[in-house]
DNA sequence: TGTTTTTTTTAGGTTTGTCTAAATTTATTT
DNA sequence: AAATAAATTTAGACAAACCTAAAAAAAACA
């Protein structure tokens, strides 16, 4: 619908991410996520409240409004197509995507994401494993959990490991743990922390304590739908004025 | 090297394509290209001038130095990159590439524009016909001139056409005229401007004053070499401050 | 050549997004 | 519950990029 700026866009995508909890986001975590000071943040929350995406009264907290999650879920679109795009076209690595799709996924124009959406196969995940939103803005919400935190005989897929050192991957490929893969727990050592899983209907094997606090997990469980902005977007130059 | 914002790029593409002949480029020149007012040009150059970009004396005029033939370089192949994936891969029509590449180009990471440029297969012109300066910087000079303009028996490309309703293409379909068509004129009448021109070595056919005055040829002559910024350009969010 | 017109620059103001320092509100302790 | 600490907001400044209106320089012309 509306463009927003660079700026504004950054904000909204923070606030989205802290508020996946049902506590209020507060305006020192938004500081620090965006490496920002607390009064540049209140000048902001003025600025997104004015334009009515979102919930905030001074000293109480505030949340993205459903307008403001819909606009959120737009710029995270545009931001995990850029990095499929990067991984899979360019042959970028796993860790270098993200920093050049923090600057592509400014680019607001809607006919230029959906067609390359199109273009990718409409990719269900980021590499990452991070679910991408549809051109209506449905998402698979995905908790991501660390495997440590996962229950007994929970299905899960493999989402994301935190340390992409070469000894974890190399660790990671003799275990044939890979980024998508299915597997559950079947076992846990309260004596040094490890844990037998099982990976689809293969012998289960073990894993230790550092390497489940390094896999990221997620149990797919339903689908929100955030209405997307269906605007003739053709964006460009006019319309984002603060860039 | 350095990153320059936006507003910065704007203004240095406008003059590089401004200054092509030897006089100097005028501050209403620039305005006007960049739908402006004078006041804001003036301030512009006194920053680019700065910079060291700019040959700039008030009230003379002023053009691009080398580091600003640089940098413009590095912006029209960015452009241009962007324009030939949206064309090719994307298929985006030709009048559609222009708009969303002016957003593109402005994402300056060294290592995207080189990975998508050897994911593109290193094309060597745009979907206009206009020359991609490569990773060094070197571009192909070829001046772009109306085929009412083009002497006799001088082979020349056809680089684009100036007005792409559907009925110009519909008759440049039907004489097999094409993008990056080579064809030289044998004969020109003065009475009704029509001429005739010869594609290859197929027989000569006439075109009407109306489609020649639609079509621009070039005629490459020479190679210049600017040489481009090699910085380990990690680009993203801090750099550019001013987006 | 002197006068008028056009072009360009300067002066001063606005908006966006940032900052520091001070004031205010809320939370924590004792 | 009063005192202290922490979090947040306000006040006031600044830089970037734009603007309008006025002044200055260059160009045109009569």
């Amino acid at each position: 619908m509306l463009n927003y700026s660079t700026s504004e866009e950054n904000y909204i995508k923070a606030i989205f991410h802290l508020q996946q909890d049902d506590i209020p986001v507060t305006t020192n975590e938004v500081a620090h996520e965006l490496k920002t000071k607390a009064a540049s943040v209140t000048d902001m929350l003025k600025k997104l409240k004015n334009k009515k995406l979102l919930l905030y009264q001074p000293y109480q907290g505030f949340r993205l409004n459903s307008e403001g999650n819909r606009v959120a879920v737009g710029i995270i679109r545009r931001h995990r197509l850029w990095e499929y795009f990067l991984a899979e076209k360019l042959k970028f690595t796993w860790d270098e995507v993200h920093e050049v799709a923090e600057e592509l996924e400014h680019v607001s124009n809607k006919k230029l994401i959906d067609k390359l959406d199109e273009f990718l196969g409409f990719p269900r995940t980021d590499p990452h494993g991070d679910p991408i939103p549809d051109a209506n803005g449905k998402i698979e919400i995905s908790k991501k959990i660390c495997l440590t935190a996962l229950s007994f005989n929970t299905p899960a897929t493999v989402s994301s490991v935190s340390d992409q050192s070469g000894e974890i991957l190399e660790l990671l490929k003799h275990k044939k743990i890979t980024l998508g893969v299915k597997l559950e727990i079947k076992k846990k050592f309260e004596f040094d922390g490890s844990m037998e899983v099982r990976i689809g209907n293969q012998r289960a094997f073990t894993i230790s304590k550092q390497l489940a606090e390094n896999i990221f997990v997620t149990a797919i469980q339903s689908a929100l739908k955030f209405q997307l902005e269906n605007a003739t977007n053709t964006s460009s130059g006019e319309k984002k004025k603060n860039k």
